[in-house]
DNA sequence: GACTATTGCATGCATGTGCATCTAATGTCT
DNA sequence: AGACATTAGATGCACATGCATGCAATAGTC
């Protein structure tokens, strides 16, 4: 798993934290949050992910990528302002950019005035899939968000299959 | 990305959802939501990996069979079992226990009323190393569950590094 | 009892990700 | 200017994961 950067620094045996009540009775609330969040991100992860493969040939991350871009009126930024509104290491959002090049759907040009640094801009066609694959999202989202949990993320039964 | 299981079924065009009011103007809590969902889930996969891997040579998934192992009276349950209350595809399942079984925390044992289930059996080391490792989880926990969002997952500054 | 469908788990394979590292460009000293 | 440090981004590599499939055991059907 390991997400992106930051050193290990072992803060382990610490037990400065804030209180963390020694006994697990109190705990017990967080664990119960925390598995939570975890089956909520993985409904909605699958679910996002599969809607927005199906319908429109984007991957989770491609698609954040482009609409980060989207939202920016010049459609365009460099990799590192990406990388901060983004939960992916340099090294995936250097690949998804990569991805999307190669899909024409952005492209990259080089900074003038840091000739290191790489502008990514939306192309038009860039745009209207973000913008096609939009409502796919914020449908995903308005029905799972706040749905119960049903644990295993099975298709949307309302979803009018043929 | 993924995540595991079900068909594809393209719930795409459906827009018989719930009520996914048409303008982008209400669904904009939703994003919102989602995205603090996104940056709450890797700030703190990313910091409970660490510190389970730093701490105890656990990655989070590892850690988290463990722990379903530990909270059954048994300390063993099948796998199917097992898979349904971890966010893992069946194989990485299958793999994860395959890791466990090599470092001598679990043992696979036939089930002897359906021989083709696996009974899987957390070992005395396998306690340990959980119940070692538990208040490393619940630290993390305290700590992060509800800390503001800093957005990049960094060591958290109040850990006592030396 | 033989035949097929289903279930439980393992494994080959493709893919996406993080880490370490590399190259190039910029910044900072003296 | 020259030397070193830092920063931006790309890439080799290792690894975890999901999907498709395979194998074995069970359940269901005739």
């Amino acid at each position: 798993m390991r997400l992106h950067r930051l050193r290990v620094h072992a803060m382990v045996g610490s037990m400065t934290a804030t209180k963390v009540s020694g006994g697990t009775g109190e705990t017990t609330a967080d664990v119960r949050e925390w598995r939570e969040l975890l089956a909520r991100h993985a409904d909605l992860t699958c679910a996002l992910d599969r809607a927005l493969q199906a319908g429109h040939a984007l991957g989770m991350s491609e698609y954040e990528v482009l609409e980060r871009l989207a939202e920016l009126p010049e459609h365009s930024a460099k990799v590192a302002t990406i990388a901060k509104s983004v939960h992916l290491s340099q090294s995936a959002l250097s690949r998804v950019i990569g991805r999307l090049e190669v899909a024409g759907l952005v492209e990259r040009h080089m900074c003038p005035e840091d000739r290191r640094a790489v502008n990514v801009r939306l192309t038009d066609e860039g745009l209207r899939r973000q913008t096609e694959a939009q409502p796919t999202q914020r449908q995903v989202l308005a029905q799972r968000l706040h749905a119960p949990l049903v644990k295993t993320c099975e298709p949307v039964p309302s979803a009018d299959v043929s």
